[in-house]
DNA sequence: CGTCACTTTGAAAGCTTTCAATAGGAGTGG
DNA sequence: CCACTCCTATTGAAAGCTTTCAAAGTGACG
């Protein structure tokens, strides 16, 4: 659009791929030169304060991304899905840690290769720019959501969430532990669990198994869930960093 | 440092200037070509999903970034002080309001004319890659705080958050109400009311007026707020979008 | 000096957490 | 193939922290 260049642009990326499939669409950027990595379950990516040195898309598998207090309370900031770039970043050291959720499929690049990239190319910038904006909404988002929102909306917030993220499907795999989930809502596994039951009987969703999800009222949910930006906006390519 | 341009730079920026005082450093961005506007307490900067035309440098003033919920729920994402600038985004549209704390001074210019500016300056490009990056980075360790800390912490984390901005100083002057403060750590203003009286009854701060703040013992305070990152980190420069 | 807006304080209620115990499943070994 | 173990999820009950509802205190302003 205008000659923001990386600054302005949002809504260049390709086709709105949903990832749950595995090599779904094709890469966000082209990571030439890119190596593959194979991780199994919670081994990790990289830690919070390592120095940045490789940028990593995610081929296969669920990543998360995570902060901890000195105490060991953690924040789990988000989940990263195949497609998502991971590793992203300004400084010279990663602000927080990445852990595979599950087994887990990495090609990635020097960090300096695609800063190169970045450089001569005005699209990449843009591309580039645009991920990172879209981590600073959906950042916020979550921030609406910790802050001013009960367990009840907080869940509901994230099974809409994942279930945009992946074409508004209504059946979902959550390959996260209640753990993850609830820090990522700022809650206890005991209370995800007991919403998760309340949303059952509720007859709001379907729990064949506790790592499966069936959405019955997606309506009902995207109430609850209100916090998020309004449906019809474009799907949005999650990311990392 | 590497060629990855705005991708990496960091430690760029200028002297680490503690605002606080108005007109203090350099403008962090040279807004040629930029016009002056005042602003009185409560008025709006912009709204989010206002098309983003023109990006603020706050001159003097604070101003606090905001998302509603439909039923009026408030997330109050930040402060923002004199050297920072507002109104940054990739999209076509703000992702959130911005309003006026205090009576405010913003020096501004057309998007565009910034954008236009990143494009034919790398340099220009790594200062506000850096400026989005301290965002995000800043924008987690809030998800943090909301998602983990007692009230009794999220208040220390905001004071100490605030006396790191302006220098370590252990004097406090708090512009904002108690529901913007409230609103921006996810309590209600009877929680920091009761949890500042408490920090006055231990002994670690001074409350001489609802709006000035004493730190009596910042390390104990820090210990508090152990959430952010370590204190030897440079003085990162806020600003905003 | 009265009004208004904001802050502080009090008391009860509520939601989430904590502590504990009971299911459920996967993997291992007899 | 079944028993046993371990880990994760679910459920229950009590405790706790924050919120809600109310009222009093404080300061600015006309």
């Amino acid at each position: 659009m205008s000659a923001l260049g990386y600054l302005t642009s949002i809504g260049s990326s390709g086709a709105p791929v949903a990832h749950g499939g595995e090599g779904a669409g094709m890469s966000v950027l082209p990571l030439e030169g890119a190596s593959c990595r194979r991780l199994d379950a919670d081994d990790v990516v990289f830690l919070e304060g390592d120095e940045a040195e490789r940028v990593h898309e995610i081929v296969q598998g669920v990543v998360r991304l995570c902060r901890l207090l000195p105490d060991g309370r953690r924040a789990v900031l988000g989940f990263r899905h195949p497609g998502d770039l991971l590793g992203l970043c300004s400084g010279g050291r990663h602000d927080c840690t990445a852990e595979a959720v599950t087994p887990v499929v990495l090609r990635s690049c020097r960090l300096s290769s695609l800063a190169a990239l970045a450089e001569a190319s005005a699209e990449t910038r843009r591309r580039l720019s645009s991920l990172v904006w879209r981590e600073i909404d959906a950042t916020r988002t979550n921030l609406l959501v910790l802050g001013r929102m009960s367990a009840l909306e907080r869940v509901a917030s994230f099974l809409v969430a994942l279930s945009r993220q992946h074409g508004h499907a209504t059946r979902l795999h959550l390959p996260m532990s209640r753990t993850d989930i609830a820090d990522h809502l700022g809650l206890t596994i005991e209370t995800v669990s007991r919403t998760l039951t309340q949303m059952r009987r509720r007859g709001l969703i379907a729990l064949p198994s506790p790592h499966l999800a069936i959405l019955l009222c997606p309506d009902a949910l995207r109430d609850l869930a209100a916090a998020d930006e309004p449906d019809d906006a474009a799907p949005r390519r999650a990311w990392a960093a």
